[in-house]
DNA sequence: CCCCTCTACGACGTTCCGTAGTAGATACTA
DNA sequence: TAGTATCTACTACGGAACGTCGTAGAGGGG
């Protein structure tokens, strides 16, 4: 699921924060940066909602929005989509392109981690 | 870069054509499956051209039109956009989110292949 | 001279996204 | 209890991307 800037930054918001977070609450940390409308948050937050990226929990009046997925969740899912367009013939050579592309040191390192803990389970 | 359906209808067929293709060319191909008029598929290969996913050169009265890069380059580009839009502290779990869930021999003979082809050269 | 083939350019409808306003429910407060 | 603050729900609007074409015009072939 594609995100556009803003959404991108609203989820920024929200994985930094580690808790659910009332509209109010990511207005307020957009806007230290930015001059922005209350219900525009709001209206990306419910898209967001829409969208199945974030969950929305009622907390006394308000909702409270967490991330569906925590980041390298997301972004695994993303590059698992960017590789799975692929048709299957073109999957391997595509993946070798792409180890070939980041730190070595870094890929070890991941598949060590990997290997370590016993992979996600979505 | 992000394509649109028939966007991506449109380089499947000038990556398996092998070959830059005429506009008639794309057309006859994809008229195979669904109906379209042939100049769609012209403002389609011109938009591409102008993302510069696709290069045209001159042929006689026509262009033809080729892949800028191979499919499986586009793919691991796509899959490194993916993993650098997180932040540096992020890209590592999310390296290891995603090796753990590919199957790991595909890993392996994938790193075997980059290691034998001394990297692409973007 | 007429027709066929191409490109160039413009256009229209839809969807997504950033941005926000208004209405209505609820709760706090004087 | 009436007024004010807080939230959500719903609507809206403009711009960009994309799928989809149509028309105009240039140039070659009969």
């Amino acid at each position: 699921m594609a995100l556009g800037d803003l959404e991108r930054e609203v989820m920024t918001q929200l994985w930094n924060a580690g808790e659910p977070l009332t509209v109010r609450q990511v207005h307020e940390r957009l806007s230290r940066d930015r001059e922005l409308a209350y219900t525009t948050v709001m209206t990306v937050l419910d898209r967001l909602a829409k969208k199945g990226v974030v969950t929305q929990q009622r907390a006394d009046r308000a909702y409270r929005y967490a991330p569906a997925q925590s980041r390298e969740e997301m972004t695994a899912a993303l590059m698992l989509d960017a590789l799975s367009a692929a048709p299957d013939g073109v999957r391997d050579a595509a993946l070798a392109h792409f180890v070939g592309r980041i730190d070595p040191s870094a890929l070890t390192a991941a598949i060590e981690a990997a290997r370590k803990d016993p992979g996600v389970k979505p």
